[in-house]
DNA sequence: CCCAATTTGTTCGTATGTATA
DNA sequence: TTATACATACGAACAAATTGG
């Protein structure tokens, strides 16, 4: 029923703009509000676009839309579901640290590794400025502050530090962090329905401090590289900050900027 | 008129597989053949479904996906054109240094800053084995090594080594290059045919040489970001390498990893 | 300023193909 | 085999932006 011109007539969907926006939005909300939990089903195309009162086409432009933001998967013959995040996605999308690499390969595409992660530290501390701004807390509000070691082929590579808002993560534990089963943001996503969508860094050029001359076994002097990772999630909202101190001898940080859309 | 087994029964498109992709196929190979050339517009929906013997629907789902991928623009009342580089775009999807910020904007997106651009050299020389490999040539075919200084606000930032084949871009002098008008990609599109369409970056840190050192102004043993780009035309072609040093003291390398399609 | 022609943008509905269980 | 669900293709109707008269 809603044409742009829409006074809420129906109990599915309204506000301005254009149709099949409006259905995304709805969409978007229905997941955000855990009403569909991540790995879980949507109705069949006929039975959402019925009840939305809008065609399938226009059902399914918005459906396209969130698949390709990585909000939705779909499976022919079986179904639309809430994507989870696992391994995989961690590598395609979040995980950009790979072996030196000439360029003789190009569209080979090296499938990269997965890292092995050890956690160091786990602590409960209060926020300064630069994680209370990047989270958008209030100083002082308590965190958590996690230190990683990740190794690639057995050799260290990359220190993270991680920062996550206690509040937002209401009931983590040191324990159920380190005994997760899987990747952190699926651990963020399955235990505290939060979903990371995307990502903004800054890479710059640093000198190894000693604490990461010692953790990362690099000489006196290395130059690092230091990646600051904002993660976000629905509406923008920041959920992580994390540092990454990326020991570049032996590895690359990897962009390959293809369809970007 | 072509079902999915088509014999090249019409003066249009064939080839496997499904139809609107056989039509995008199309599409990009008449852009190829500079049948159509940047900024050139096409012809009308209607014409072209008629044409190409297809439904207006399913030519609208291969114009959607090249303007996805940048290769074209439609502008609704006006029509549907090859896209140009322009310095916007060059802004938008490939100029990635920033100066340092705090997180506490976020969603503002900071309008990059264009920068002052130094050709300090430009030479014809012979290709080693790296950029033999990365470009698809031959060892000792000639090649263009360009170097060029970017500035920010005044202050030498990045420090640019260019290499392109000296075949592929016949009739490349330095005189065109440092007279051009507009981006370096721009060059390449409107007096080769050639148009850049993603890129390959790999990141490192490293330390200065005397020679950035001098160029940048940084201090001795700084540490500086050093990013390999493999720029690619259609068909996954590379068509310029590119090494840039930056100094990372004031300046961030900025990947924001949104929409990622 | 307005009108009309042109062109893309959005929405609708239908029919048929293909993958899954 | 059958039923279900998504995938593709088609074409019609109307909306919105642009341009030129």
């Amino acid at each position: 029923m809603p044409s742009v011109p829409n006074i809420s007539s129906s109990p599915s969907i309204s506000g301005p703009g254009v149709l099949y926006l409006q259905v995304k939005r709805e969409l978007l909300r229905r997941i955000e509000t855990h009403q569909w939990r991540p790995g879980q089903a949507l109705p069949n195309e006929r039975t959402l676009a019925t009840e939305l009162q809008v065609s399938i086409g226009t059902l399914r432009r918005a459906v396209d839309e969130l698949v390709h933001e990585h909000v939705l998967v779909r499976h022919q013959g079986k179904g639309t579901f809430v994507k989870l995040h696992s391994k995989d996605r961690y590598l395609f999308q979040f995980f950009r640290v790979q072996a030196h690499e000439d360029w003789s390969h190009l569209g080979l595409k090296a499938a990269p590794e997965y890292p092995q992660v050890q956690c160091l530290s786990f602590e409960r501390q209060r926020s300064d400025e630069v994680s209370a701004g990047a989270l958008r807390l209030r100083e002082g509000d308590p965190i958590f502050v996690i230190h990683n070691r990740l190794s690639l082929s057995g050799r260290p590579v990359v220190l993270d530090r991680i920062v996550i808002s206690a509040s937002l993560f209401k009931g983590m534990t040191e324990k159920r962090f380190r005994e997760r089963e899987n990747t952190i943001y699926n651990l963020y996503q399955t235990d505290f329905g939060i979903t990371v969508l995307h990502t903004q860094e800054r890479a710059r050029a640093v000198l190894a401090t000693r604490e990461a001359m010692r953790h990362l076994g690099v000489t006196n002097g290395a130059p690092l590289l230091e990646v600051q990772r904002l993660a976000l999630s629905f509406g923008e909202r920041p959920v992580e900050l994390r540092t990454s101190l990326i020991a570049s001898q032996r590895h690359d940080y990897v962009t390959d900027v293809t369809r970007n859309e």
